[in-house]
Order: structure tokens, then C-alpha cells, then sequence
DNA sequence: AAGGGGTGTCGAAGCGCTTCGACTGGGGTA
DNA sequence: TACCCCAGTCGAAGCGCTTCGACACCCCTT
């Protein structure tokens, strides 16, 4: 393996120049500077990275922890993490892979060993355990979600609270006046789950605002479950004619399921989703929804985390705010008594 | 941050006994092995990743490459690198999360700065860019999926042409005589993907020794796509009553499209998945199915990774045989010509 | 009683890099 | 002409750990 000594014996110069040469972090004459270009390329030299971990203070890495847990839509936490390694890599940096499982122990191990440099924590509960170790780490960390207590942390969040409003409104607007919301797997209300808690806020302050009914069920992944909730949902309310999801993997069973109680969408149903805009384009009919922006968060994510790694300062809740697009799933409602 | 230096004044020793102590690499007496164990927690120390690393030429991380690509079952790639990441931890390493778009370089690098001590790659093509570069590294890799020419590599996979076979053996036991393998989008056959291929070989070689009529025809994940597809295909062969799917996103719709077009599964129509099991037992009827064991394979991955870095030796190819699961979807097919 | 072989511990070297202070020489200024 | 300053380079000192060889010391053997 070839070392910066050998770069340097090759360059006939001092490994201190050939630093400096690959850092830029002191000026270098143009003729020196591309002799000690041409010997790393001619050597094929790779720093290694443990020692200039040591020596820089820098590992260049940054933790992911993403979570393992029952009710999590797995393809939005993809897209995540996908975005965060690729914007990661744009600032030179690796990413290690932590799962939620392994706890706060795990965050400080990592932390504590200088294994990264920061982490980037997904999946943020309302009261979330790992809140507390992450304000004690010497190091910055950036929440996807965000906890009660955001105090002191660098939160990254969708405004789940304005898209349950909004779902509410597009409803409300086109003449809705009976709204139900399927929410995930009660497990995930339980946990105190901030999107899913917050979505509900959103959508039952929305719905008083607007003076409609608004109703809400969890709703398991199950095809039963699915049945069962909504059949029971349609015997408790018989006149709801507008329905917001935010359960993605059910959404391809319940419409299945809508029209097996007879209930055309958009006619006698109309829908909102909430969840990523490729999952609401492969519907029939196409879903009208508000997106998951989960690459933009990403992205956000690792540039804030990368701002305060260099010293800068970052807004400590970035809320960013949904956007719905109406599609052929919602459609305006026709009353029946007053027609 | 407390250093080993500053466990060994705690505890009255030198610095390399406290080393001996944690890495058990030589005898310690007793009664000096507690006192360290004791400064140890008492200080909160944390031994320094990258220094730990630099001495012992050893950095305790693996890659793991995972593919970012169309048509790719985003859920079976999560279940391989959470089982990657869990078993990584058993053995005391983590995990260095890469996507394929670095594609080869993105290998070297993280390879030659010692940034990793070994290499689990997904996702592997018959004829792979990055195979060369494996065979060159320094250091041991594992691959899932294999390449045409797997000479000199460790590869880990589901024996794709026996889950084909052993579909088409099932139905033909189930006395139907003309079936499809529908499979996935044509982007990943144009790939040269391993597990497409095979399954597609193992598909037709059991179609031709059965002497049954085995047709197969790609599918894009789009429900028109989906509804085309079927239709194209069961006006080509309307006496079609077998199926053998190979494409997880597809098979919720793939259900509706054949209750649309009138065919009940099982009756009319018997489907086998390859899939994860809880896709298959999410359906309705529940989908008799060759399940993916993505926990045993990654599980696999990095216990042969730990047994070379440990200059073990491991076979170089391991076919994970398929099991088939008989649910709902599957049943006997009842010849009316002869009935 | 002398020698030999373990066992337990220490000190020092070194892993490959960054970074600080110091040095050199050339160009500008006074 | 003497001086200063700055750009450009070097050498050395770490960063925090592992590991090797050496060294005591004790117990056992002969």
C-alpha cells in the first residue's frame, strides 16, 4: 500500500508539501503542486483513511440510524436513505449504517469511539430516548422528524400537521362535508410517533376549522383488517364521502376493497393520500395526494449537518411544507338532499 | 475525551496492559485485569475507532453495496441489509453503507484508503463491471447474487433456477399444462440481473422436462402495463392456467387485473409468487409461494465476510435452496376436455 | 542451590497522516 | 543598501492505539 512518504520520495518533496498539496490548506508553487499531482496519480495513492482520521480529528463519516420497527413504510425510508448517502457523498463524507435497534448505547458507541463525525437520525418519536444522549454528544446530529422537546436539537420534518389540513381543505372545498382519516397501524400511534401523531392534529383542527365531521381509525396492513375497518367505519358514519390515507402499503387493498362495498372512487368516494407521488401514480384510479418529499429532506438533512460540522449555524425546526396534487381520486361532492 | 493513556494512570498500569486487557490477546492475572475493567467504566472510556484502526490494520467496518436501480423490490433489499447490518454487529463491525451508482471506483476507494476491512456487494449482474475490481482488491468480498464467471469470488444466492423449477414442478403436479413466468420489468432482463436469468432458465428447463407449455413475457410495474401484459398474453394462450410471478410490486394489481378480466384465482387461474412471505400471505387468497430468505442470505454474507477476514476458508459458491410454500393461490386444475 | 520455563507486565516503536512553527530566499520598501 | 515581509517548503511532533521484545519474578525441576 503506498504511503504519502512514498509520494513524497517520488515528488522530491517533504510528505508535510504532499498534505498540504492534496488539502490546500497552505499555498503551494503551481510547478510543485502538479509534480506532486502527477506522483499520486502515478502511484495511485489513496490516504488512508484511519490516519488521517487520527491525525485531523475527522473521520468524514456520518451515522444513519433508521429504523427497524413494524409500521414504517420501508420504500420512503429508502428514499432517504438513498438521498442522504448520495448528498453525503457530494460533500466527501461516507456513511455508516446504524438500525434503531441498537439504541442511545448505539449512538454513543459511535459517537463516543469518534467513528463518525455526526449523525443523522431518522424516525423521531415524540418522546423519544435517544433525544437526550444526542443534546449530550460532542457532536452535531441532525432528527428527520422531530420530538416534543426540540430544544437545543436541528430537526428536519415534512409539516405533517399542514398536510392533514390540507387533505382536509381539498376535501372541504370540493363540498365534502363527512371525512374519515385511515391512519397507520395503531402500534404506530402508541409509540407516539410525531408524523403520525401530528397528521391527526392537522386533520381534526382542520376539520372543526371548516365545521365538517371528521373521524379517524387506525387501520393494520392486513386485507381483513383493512375490510373490516372500513366496513365498520362506513356503518358507524354512512355519510362519509371522503377519506385521507396515510398508510401506504394499504392503499392498493382498500381500493380493492371500496369497490368490493360498491364504492366507486372518485363518484361515491374520494380519496387523498399521503405518501410518495410514484405510489399514488400507479393507482386507478391515479390518487390525488400530498407528497413525501423524502429526497429533499435527505438532502437537508446532510447539508445542515455538513453546515454545522463546519461551525454554521442551521434553523432548529425546518418544517417543509406539503404540497398536494389533486388527482383523479377526488372529485367533487354532489348532495344528495339538497340537489 | 479519555484515552487509553489515561485508563492506565487510573488503574497504576502501563498503557499496552490496558490494551491486553480489552483484546484479551495475552494473560492478564486477575486481580490487574478487574482494576482495569473498573478504571474503564469508571472513566466512561471508549477506545478511539481510528486509532485502533491505524495500529491494527483493522478498521471493523464492511461495506455493504447496495443497488439504487429500476425494478429493484425495495423491501427484499432492506430485509438484506438490515440482516447485514444485524449480523455485522454480532461480530463486533458495522456497516459502511454504499449505493451502486459509485459503481466500481466507488469500491476502490473505500478499499484502498482502508476505509472498510471487507465488502459485501448486492445486486450482482451476470457480467459485472465491478467483479474485475473485487478480484483485484486487497481484500475479501462476499457477493450476493453471482456472476457468469464467479472464479476466485465468494458468492451467496437463492438458487434462482431451482424457485423457477420448483414452480413449475408444483403446478404441474397440480395437473396444468400450459403456464407463464411473469416476470420483471424487461430493463432488468436487459441487465443480464442473475436472479432474472436463472429463475427464467429454471422456469424453462422444468417447462420442456414436464412437457408442459411454458411461455414467459417481462411486466413493467404500471397497472396498464399489467392489464396489457395479461391480456396480450391470455389471447395468445387462452388455454393458460398456471402462473409464476416474479415481480413483488406487481401482485396486488396483477390480482385485480385478473378479477377483471373474470378469472378467479384459484379456480380459473393458479398463481405462484416469488416473493417475501408476508407479501404472500398479505394477498387474498394468500399466495402459495417461493419465498426469499433475505435475513438467512445476509445473515450468510457476513459470517463468510468474518470467517476469510479470520483467513477461513468458505465455499466459493452457496445456492440457498428454495422452498415453496402451497397457500390459497394454487389448485389442481380440473381438464374439462377430458372431465 | 542452580538452572529453566512460564506468567504477567512494561516500554518503545510505529501505524500514516495533519499541522505547527521555523526556515529560506526573493522582491519590495524605505 | 539594509530591512522586512511573504510565499513556499520542511521537519518534527503528535493523534491514540497495538504489538513486539524484553524483563522480572516465581515455581518447579534436577
Amino acid at each position: 500500500m503506498v504511503t504519502i512518504a512514498d509520494v513524497a520520495r517520488h515528488a522530491g518533496v517533504a510528505a508535510s508539501t504532499v498534505s498540504y498539496v492534496l488539502s490546500g490548506k497552505r499555498t503551494i508553487s503551481t510547478d510543485t503542486r502538479e509534480r506532486v499531482q502527477r506522483s499520486v496519480h502515478a502511484l495511485g495513492y489513496r490516504p488512508n483513511a484511519s490516519a488521517r482520521a487520527l491525525a485531523s480529528q475527522r473521520s468524514n463519516v456520518l451515522a444513519l440510524v433508521i429504523p427497524l420497527r413494524t409500521g414504517m413504510h420501508v420504500p420512503v425510508m429508502m428514499q432517504f436513505a438513498t438521498a442522504v448517502v448520495t448528498t453525503a457523498r457530494r460533500f466527501d463524507h461516507d456513511v455508516l449504517l446504524l438500525t434503531a435497534d441498537e439504541g442511545p448505547d448505539g449512538l454513543e458507541r459511535v459517537a463516543q469511539s469518534s467513528l463518525v463525525d455526526a449523525l443523522v437520525v431518522m424516525d423521531v418519536e415524540l418522546h423519544d430516548e435517544r433525544v437526550p444522549v444526542l443534546r449530550e454528544l460532542p457532536m452535531p446530529s441532525v432528527l428527520i422528524g422531530y420530538p416534543d422537546d426540540a430544544d437545543g436539537l436541528t430537526c428536519i420534518d415534512l409539516d405533517f400537521v399542514a398536510a392533514g389540513a390540507h387533505c382536509v381543505d381539498h376535501l372541504a372545498d370540493l363540498g365534502h362535508r363527512s371525512l374519515a382519516l385511515l391512519g397507520t397501524p395503531s402500534a404506530v400511534y402508541e409509540r407516539q410517533t410525531g408524523f403520525a401523531q401530528r397528521t391527526l392534529t392537522g386533520f381534526v383542527e382542520a376539520a372543526e376549522r371548516r365545521g365538517v365531521l371528521g373521524v379517524e381509525t387506525p387501520c393494520e396492513h392486513t386485507f381483513d383488517a383493512i375490510l373490516h375497518t372500513v366496513e365498520q367505519l362506513l356503518s358507524d358514519h354512512p355519510d362519509i364521502t371522503g377519506l385521507v390515507v396515510q398508510n401506504e402499503p394499504i392503499i392498493g387493498p382498500l381500493l380493492d376493497v371500496l369497490r368490493r362495498l360498491g364504492r366507486r372512487v372518485p363518484e361515491d368516494m374520494s380519496l387523498v393520500a399521503i405518501c410518495a407521488d410514484d405510489v399514488a401514480e400507479r393507482q386507478v384510479p391515479q390518487l390525488s395526494s400530498v407528497s413525501i418529499p423524502a429526497e429533499r429532506i435527505g438532502d437537508q438533512a446532510v447539508e445542515s449537518l455538513i453546515t454545522k460540522l463546519e461551525g454554521g449555524d442551521v434553523p432548529g425546526l425546518t418544517l417543509v411544507p406539503p404540497t398536494l396534487t389533486a388527482r383523479g381520486s377526488t372529485c367533487p361532492h354532489v348532495d344528495l338532499t339538497t340537489a
